[in-house]
DNA sequence: GACCGGATGATTGTTGACAATAATATTGCC
DNA sequence: GGCAATATTATTGTCAACAATCATCCGGTC
């Protein structure tokens, strides 16, 4: 995703967006060790850059690194997912509540034609894969910046979505979470459209906690290995 | 702060340090553009570590860096300090609750023994500067560790306690505040002593609001400028 | 006199070689 | 045969030189 304004894109970004993406997509895999000179050959890259993105992503708990000893994925357990959520719950929580004062009404018209479009892309394609993979995300996207929060936008935005996404990707279909999900977005949106921050506070909190909820219980019936 | 595990420590690790606690101390003034060579000078560091610390504050939001142009360090506006005592207020509120369900017997014996040390802290020596500066965090430190969520822990301890204490720092002694502060701490203790995860939340964001608006009511009387 | 363009200078980004450290394998001893 | 101490090796941490990029300054032109 590129940033409106056209920074010069320095191999290290490069080396932190490739590294990024290839944890998340789980090229590598949680829990790997894997050295440095390794992670070169493979991705390209030269040592000075790819270890100022290996600070980066360690800094961000996506990544664990030793000295002398190499580097390791994070991997997360299906208890430290679920805490995962009990944060996000909280935070975009108070995101939700602070957009509902302070979006412009053009963003609101932009939410809701964002919801327009995840909805046509669920019926056509029955794309649900695809609509949690982006579309969700698109959605709180839109929330996290909305409440014109910066610290909040970026722990959520920079730390949180990533490691979710990272055990996101691989479940991908949740079946009937979906339809209702969107439902759910619905009605945050409309109470956010009312300057009801109490409400959308409200809701989004169901609306994740029921998120969770969803995938604890796929875990416990063996439908999701972590 | 040594960890328990001797791991080596290294330069990378002392340069993060050394700007870190510049950063906070105020020794860097926010707003202050300043080359990488001058920081090597002023710190007796090399280049190569000191990119890599830069790199690793830069994620934490302490400093930004254009490419090509230095790096600066981040100047808070009144209006996000305010927002960062607001996401504090669920977080904190969150891992509060989280620690009364999770906090061993003697981490609860601790947190109060803790309390008693400040108590003779600030009736000794009037220490309110120490107090604010140290001891409120030992507190809430202890809290974060105590929610057993490894990553509520680390977002409050990495990212939002030091751009609070980096802040706090210049202003130290807030008159009144201390001994009302430790009356609330001492019945957050309380509350989490006897288990009540509901209460230990309220009266923790209550004890931030409380602490927001303290710091608000100074900006507004122009007692503090930032 | 103001604005635009190009050259200069300084600063950062990058690279490859070197040194220090820790993990591993080996050898000797119990 | 098992254990411990040592030597080896591979990996990371560090360094200094090089290249690329941007900011600034100067001169010319409108």
């Amino acid at each position: 995703m590129a940033e409106a304004l056209a920074q010069t894109y320095t191999r290290a970004d490069e080396a932190f967006d490739c590294l990024q993406t290839a944890i998340v997509k789980g090229d590598l895999a949680p829990g790997e060790k894997i050295g440095e000179v390794e992670l070169c050959s493979r991705f390209q890259l030269t040592r000075g850059p790819l270890r100022e993105a290996l600070g980066r992503l360690e800094s961000r708990g996506l990544l664990v690194r030793r000295p002398h000893a190499g580097v390791k994925v994070v991997s997360v357990s299906a208890e430290e997912l679920m805490e995962l959520y009990r944060i996000r719950e909280t935070m975009e929580g108070l995101a939700a509540r602070q957009a509902a004062d302070r979006m412009t009404d053009e963003e609101i018209a932009d939410l809701h034609a964002t919801l327009d479009s995840h909805e046509t892309m669920i019926e056509q394609a029955q794309g649900q894969a695809y609509y949690q993979a982006e579309g969700d995300y698109d959605f709180h996207h839109r929330i996290a910046t909305g409440s014109r929060n910066t610290k909040l936008a970026q722990m959520l935005l920079g730390d949180l979505y990533y490691m979710v996404r990272m055990y996101r990707y691989r479940l991908s279909t949740s079946s009937g979470r979906p339809h209702m999900a969107l439902g759910e977005h619905r009605r945050i949106a409309e109470a956010i459209a009312q300057r009801d921050g109490e409400l959308a506070e409200f809701l989004m909190k169901r609306h994740i906690n029921a998120a969770r909820q969803n995938i604890e219980k796929k875990i416990q019936e063996g439908e999701l290995t972590i």
